[in-house]
DNA sequence: TAACTTTGGGAGGAAATCTGACATAGTTTT
DNA sequence: AAAACTATGTCAGATTTCCTCCCAAAGTTA
């Protein structure tokens, strides 16, 4: 059922790894998060963990800043795509549905 | 030319999310070290820095542990695996060498 | 029996992280 | 133009995480 999701989505990157991939400084990484652009876990004792995505993410995010796109507008596209990807994930969803219920079809495919 | 080793490979993961990733003790992970079956980078400070691949292989150590073989056992075995490997992956280069003198062929396939 | 293996646990210290605050140079809004 | 907001640096003080070294102990091997 919970699908296992793959390395690339794990939470086990601390805050000063996440630094020395990005480059950025932990001060604008803590930023970004405040400014909901990624949400890292968090360990018993309150530590930040992120995952490779996040650092790939934190990555794009560093370019739009170059290019000086603000965090608020960063956000507004992300949530786009997001939603664009959440209603195309219904479709298949309901279509897979559909199948399963005319033909009792095996999960994917 | 040197290869952009993959999220698997890449260490970043801290002695603490190993222990809550495996289930061992920071002490068993630290003398699996000593015993050199796995080998973290350190950073600046000194801290140890785990792959999701040493993660997978500690979890294999602790099923042989687990199964009464001794660390010096399982070291021996490990260094067979890997020598059979090597091997392998020689006789692959020098055909793949031999190839490239003949054709000047690119790189794979 | 002596030596080795494996693991726990503690001490003391250093590294890494946390939050919150103040500062500042730009930018945007009113 | 004044006020508000953005983005980032930096510092302080506290907490968490990690380090090495050491002693102990139960089990195993030589």
């Amino acid at each position: 059922m919970g699908k296992d999701l793959s390395y690339k989505d794990k939470k086990v990157i601390t805050i000063g790894i996440v630094r020395d991939l990005t480059g950025l400084s932990e001060r604008q990484i803590r930023y970004y998060e405040e400014r909901k652009l990624i949400f890292p876990e968090r360990s018993a004792g309150g530590s930040r963990k992120f995952s490779f995505s996040d650092v790939e993410l934190l990555m794009d995010i560093a370019n739009k800043i170059e290019d000086g796109v603000q965090t608020h507008e960063i956000r507004k596209e992300m949530l786009r795509e997001q939603k664009k990807q959440n209603q195309e994930d219904i479709r298949r969803k309901m279509i897979q549905g559909q199948l399963n219920a005319q033909f009792g079809m095996r999960k994917n495919q």
